[in-house]
DNA sequence: CGGAATCCCGAGCGATACTG
DNA sequence: CAGTATCGCTCGGGATTCCG
């Protein structure tokens, strides 16, 4: 699993377009709440999955693992009895969330339009 | 396919969470190229696809009709020979576009520093 | 407690072919 | 020109189970 494809594999780790590969990420579902539930501070793996309630744990495992490769998010082991796991923004990651604040601003104030938008659509057989 | 359930079709039509919703649809790895390609004018439907390059027929023609649903995009068709359809940025389009400048913007300044990032991390043995 | 490994289903999406 | 219909594959991600 880790002697593959080197090219393709490579890829990830040089992706051409800038804003497609932080979409990825932040569009990815969880990101984004699990960026923003960490804005007010440091929080431990299970508290985490309680504030986002329907995350399963092997996607806030996988997602946190992403946001730290990623630089957005900094994983600290305390080796005690029982184990304790903090995570907690970089700065890139608050840098980061600066300007999604304005786009999160720009959809708390549009949404009700976009919904009676797409009400007012004709056809209900549109996708998703 | 137009009276399945009703229960679970009605909520396309009231997102609780506006956030999420709009990350749906910009996170679907075209809306956010079309918008885009939208932001200088009008084009017409191959001219898009033209632009795009690596779109298919289909999903272009998917999501001009999800944005066009959500009040994004307004599509016109001209009843000439052959068939002249354009589409084009309303005034909620446009507006969208100035918060998610601030973040495209954000993502070509950061984007060199999450590679580097994403190479130093320990373990080739990564998801994606 | 904090994960990793496995299984599995449905959505996303490309390719192709057909229609108005 | 501007789509729609059908097919089939890939992959995200939930549920469950196991490990340190």
């Amino acid at each position: 699993m880790v002697e593959t494809n080197r090219a393709a594999e490579d890829f990830v780790f040089d992706q051409p377009c800038p804003i497609r590969d932080v979409l990825d990420r932040i569009g990815d579902q969880w990101s984004l709440l699990i960026l923003t539930a960490l804005e007010k501070g440091a929080k431990r793996f299970n508290a985490l999955s309680r504030e986002i309630g329907d995350v399963s744990k092997q996607m806030l495992s996988k997602t946190l693992k992403r946001l730290e490769q990623d630089g957005f998010v900094r994983r600290t082991l305390y080796a005690e009895v029982p184990l304790r796991v903090e995570y907690e923004l970089t700065e890139l990651g608050q840098s980061f969330l600066v300007p999604m604040k304005s786009l999160i601003a720009w959809a708390n104030a549009n949404h009700r339009t976009i919904c009676e938008t797409r009400k007012a659509f004709p056809s209900r057989a549109q996708a998703r």
